[in-house]
Order: structure tokens, then sequence, then C-alpha cells
DNA sequence: TATATAAATGAATGAACGTTCATTTATATA
DNA sequence: TATATAAATGAACGTTCATTCATTTATATA
């Protein structure tokens, strides 16, 4: 449950400020390239005041990419009322909607789990690769199932898996607030491309 | 035109050494995270002498995505004369089997001019994306062509380009020599399902 | 083999890094 | 308002960084 932020002590208010701070540098110029000292400059303060809010640089990053995957599934969990009532295709297109409506609400976010698990030490590392994993898991199961109740057609379920991951995550790295194109004109070309890529009357030769 | 490694200079020799053991570095621990000192132990000389070779640690990042790109744009005009006999839906999977083939080959070329491109400096950073932009290009112009004889169809060619390259490009992240799949099964499912999200009956609905 | 050039050494440069800490200042609670 | 706690300061810590340079060693050329 969130809380209002007007209603957070001043601690809190700065380490969630802290953690927005990092966020964009980390997108803009990589874990690594990012000083304390930059973090800090952003909210006007000393880089000694950051280790009153987090042990480490490390832990900033975690925490990011931490809250971010539990988020991405946490909001998937609760659309499982309305899910069990959908077919196999329908529940592929909420599935697409329900990512692409995450990349265009948190671009920064799944820009930087993507590009800084590298970033993370071995015990962080593992964690969040289970959630990506468990993440990923949610897709290949509709499309395992889908292809089951032949309402789906494809040729290998993980490698379709990451393709269509693959896919979307394109978004991440173009998709701009500004752009020439809406996020409902983004969520019907993709689908388009995508929902075409596996039915089941799609054609196996050129 | 390359050159046996055995007639090269040491000098030369050297060099290249550097710019592999830097590209294995970077892929692994990103251009920021790795020291000067790091690539040259992995030659078993000291840092100062990297210096012999190459201005900056900067010009050897520099250096590999300029090389590979500059590859990849003439490995692909070297296909012109065969090209220019093929249909345009021919064309599109000479493109995705050429794509394909690269990123098997050259996966930590690839992966890298992927993460690093931030890394680079500003003037750098204009040159490398233009040499990218001018192979988003040509499939950008395979799409529109084959969509304007009718031979192709989709809803918007800057989109379904990044898509389509989006698609490939999962490929350098997890594509390993020793995986379950060769190159010829991965070829066939990549194709079977762009070629499938672009044919011309494809459905609009679902 | 003698000589010119190229390559490598190892120490040194100043700057920047993450983090610590004694101290001061601000905030929240009573 | 008084007091306890939280937050911020600013200097300092020990390291590591990319890079430089005088010197030595290896290579290529004649």
């Amino acid at each position: 449950m969130k809380q209002a932020v007007s209603n957070l002590s001043k601690g809190k208010k700065t380490a969630k400020s802290l953690l927005v701070a990092a966020r964009d540098l980390f997108v803009l110029n990589g874990y690594a390239a990012v000083s304390m000292r930059e973090i800090a400059l952003k909210l006007g303060i000393n880089a000694g005041a950051i280790y009153n809010h987090f042990p480490s640089k490390q832990e900033i990053l975690f925490r990011l990419l931490e809250d971010h995957m539990l988020d991405l599934l946490e909001q998937w969990d609760i659309l499982e009322v309305e899910r069990s009532k959908l077919s196999d295709l329908l529940i592929l297109r909420m599935f697409v909607n329900f990512h692409i409506n995450f990349h265009i609400d948190k671009s920064r976010e799944v820009f930087l789990s993507y590009m800084e698990l590298r970033s993370l030490d071995r015990r962080n590392f593992l964690k969040i690769s289970k959630l990506r994993d468990e993440y990923e898991s949610i897709l290949q199961n509709i499309l395992v199932l889908g292809k089951n109740n032949k309402n789906l057609d494809f040729d290998d379920s993980q490698i379709t898996t990451k393709a269509i991951l693959g896919t979307l995550s394109s978004l991440s790295h173009w998709y701009h607030q500004k752009g020439r194109l809406g996020a409902e004109d983004i969520r019907k070309i993709y689908w388009h491309l995508i929902f075409n890529s596996v039915r089941t009357d799609r054609k196996r030769n050129v």
C-alpha cells in the first residue's frame, strides 16, 4: 500500500528522493559511472548524509531493482480474478497489454532492471534473477497452455517467450512520453505483431 | 581485408589482443567498471604499456564499437548482388538470417554495442549512432518496399522495425554456443515468428 | 651484427571514488 | 518549550582510477 509523500517523515521523504535521483542518474550514465556525490548533489545534500538512509551504493541499486520487480509481479497478481474468465488468446492479450502499460508507465525502472543486473553483487543478482524468471515463466505458461489447447501455435516455448519479451522490451529503449504515437496505438501495433506470430493458422514456410 | 595474426608485427598483435581482452571484460562487467590495469593484466603487461597502442580507454571502446558496426554494414553490402534477384519476402528473410548469423557469430560485439553506447563521449556517440541508424534503415526500407508492393503488411514501419530488431536482439542476451538449439533451429524459429507477424494476410483482430 | 625504433616497465601524478566519523543542526515527541 | 532522536555537515580515510614519463628491454631493419 503506497503512502502519500506529504504524510512521510522527513527521513522517509529524503530516502524516496534519493531513490528517484539515483534511478535517473543510473539510467542516464550507468551505475558504475555515477558517484554518491552526484546523487547527493541532486537533492542538495552532502554525500555522507546518504548513509543515514542507505548502507551502501549497492543497496540503493538493489532496492530500486527489487521494488520494481515486486511491483511488476504484484500488479500482475492483482489481475488474477479477471484473468480466470478469459480464453487463452485473451489472456495472452492481457499480458501483452499489461506488459506494455507497465513499460510505458515505468520505462526508467524497466530500463534499469535490464541494464544493471550485472552491477549487482552475487547475492543480490540471484535474488533479482529469481524474480525475473518468475515473471518470464508467467508468459511461458500462458504460451504452453495456449499451445496445449491448440489456441496458439509456435515452435519452441522458451525461445518464443524470450522473443516476445525481446519484442516488447524494445519499447523501453525508444519510448518517450512526447512521441508521435499514443499508448493505445502502441498496444494495437504490438498486439497485431505478436498475435500473428503465434496464432494457430500461421504459415510455416515463405 | 583481414590479415592473418601471425603476419602482424608484435605491436599490432598486442593491439589486437588488447581489443579482445577489453571486449571480454567490458561485456562481463561494463566499461566503467573495468580498469586499464585489469585489461593489461589479461595480457600480462603493465597498464602503462597500453598507451603505446591506444591513446585512451575511451578510444578502445570506440574502436570496438566502430569496427563492429563497419563490419556489420560491410557484410550486408557484400550480399548486394544476390539480393537484387530476390522477392520482397525473400529479402526480408535474408536480412533476418543475416542478422541472426551475425548475432550468433559476434554475440559479444553485438552485446557491447548495445550496452555501452552511453559510455561513449558525445563525439563518438554521434558517430556510432549514425552507423546504427544506417543499419536500422536497411530493415525499414525492406519493410516499406514490401508494404508498397503489397507483399508485406503491418501498421507502422518505424515501430515494426524496432520491434523486429528487438525480437532479434534478445538473441545476444541468451545465446551461448553450447545451448540446446543449433543456429539452424534458431533461424527457423525466429523466421516463422517474424514472417507471420508481417505477412499480408495476417489477422487484425483477435 | 649494429642500429634505430617500438614496446614494456615501474614508479609517480593528481583526481575521484565509497565510506566513516565527530560534530552541528533540524525535527519530532513529551 | 524542553528533550531525545534523526538528519546533515564537512573533513578525512584508504583505495583505486586513468594517465604520464624517464628508463629499460625487445624487435625489426640495414
